[in-house]
DNA sequence: CGCCTATTTGAAAACCGTCAAAGTATGTGG
DNA sequence: CCACATACTTTGACGGTTTTCAAATAGGCG
């Protein structure tokens, strides 16, 4: 992939609004490119953080195996995204792993490099500061989710989470719908059957189709207080 | 309270590692101080963010209102931690309030005078990262424990996240445990009632402390996979 | 057409939340 | 110093939600 087809994937990221043409390039001319075949692993949990990624093309998630021997997704990324970050700005093993959910090209940029490239272009931190903390108020958005909330009411907030990042199509699986919200396969069909029926989704193999926002953001807040 | 005594508990947090006496003397007079009685907020969900804050003495509880009406644990601060830095470096309100957990003190500094410190000190902006990539690792864990680990682990791992922090002994009572486990009182009680019996830990109303990690920590990581 | 994965459905059981009632420390005012 | 109010803790019973296990159906791709 040449530099500047590089550079354009980094600018896709808000972390980077701040660099012009040239400093992306200079970025991009530090980074090496990876293919990855869907279900390819980018990296595993307990790896030691040697590299910055973000997503060029495809789709990338980040999960963790439960003590049960299932998956709990963290996580999917986007092209333009960057991932992994936190382990490689603590240097220490990523606690996670991540996987191409589709055929998929990453970017990768030594940790070394990025962490020189930033002290290089102090706004690029700012950038990054204002990303961690959105992620970490979604994050502990979906904890209270995870810890008090009812299957229904999570399941409808995981599909106004990606469909506010995807669109109103979301292709996923029921068994990666339910990976995300921490629930069992066969209750997330029970429960998008359910969807289904009451008009508020359609869905093919593999893909949901969000048909009335509205009422899932009803459902999403839960029931009027009693 | 004198600058000093305000720069000595900057000083406490890693965030500001990078800082002399001088520096860290500038940033604590643009600190102002307020205390807190037991229960007082410190800032309600929903509020916009203008300051960001640091405890100054005493413990101060991040929370969230669940759906039917109880709540839910973020986190707990120490002497030193900032908190509320997401919503204000997003410039976004409140996704959670703040409560002082017993009598307390916080400094905060006015979100403008903090921004351009931290333009003026480039170094400051890598701790934060540093401290924000940490919050997401550990609030990305406990996400995966609350949506596919047993109650019984899920006490267990609260009480060693929070050892881990404060030692063996935990000024916890069992509704609080309950509200970080995502779980109900009684239940957290049956649970902990076990560990008594079970010799993991012992309590005293309103205190409970460690008797046995080791046990604790085989119980958090989850039954011998079968 | 045949295989593999995704989806569906049913029934039983486990886990946990809720409700109710009571016991026990702590502190306060008299 | 006692009596009482308050908050924390405990226990039991019941029921609802969700998981688990099993078996069957259906869509897509070679």
């Amino acid at each position: 992939m040449p530099v500047t087809d590089k550079a354009q994937i980094l600018g896709k990221s808000s972390i980077f609004a701040s660099l012009d043409n040239d400093e992306l390039n200079a970025l991009a001319a530090l980074s090496v490119e990876r293919k990855l075949r869907t279900d390819e692993f980018v990296f595993w949990e307990g790896d030691a953080p040697e590299w910055f990624y973000i997503v060029a093309g495809g789709r990338v998630k980040v999960l963790r195996q439960t003590s049960s021997g299932k998956e709990f997704i963290i996580a999917f990324f986007e092209p333009g995204e960057m991932f992994g970050e936190a382990a490689a700005f603590q240097n220490r093993p990523y606690p996670a792993s991540a996987q191409a959910a589709s055929a998929s090209k990453v970017l990768r940029i030594k940790k070394q490099d990025f962490v020189s490239f930033l002290a290089a272009h102090p706004e690029v931190a700012l950038g990054i500061i204002t990303m961690l903390s959105g992620r970490l108020r979604e994050t502990q958005s979906r904890l209270k989710d995870l810890a008090s909330e009812r299957v229904e009411q999570r399941i409808a907030t995981v599909l106004l989470m990606l469909s506010s990042k995807l669109g109103p199509t979301l292709p996923f699986t029921r068994q990666e719908i339910a990976e995300m919200a921490g629930t069992a396969t066969e209750t997330a069909i029970r429960v998008l059957s359910q969807f289904k029926e009451r008009g508020i989704i359609t869905s093919v193999r593999g893909r949901i189709m969000i048909a009335d926002q509205l009422k899932l953001r009803l459902l999403s807040e839960g029931p009027p207080i009693k």
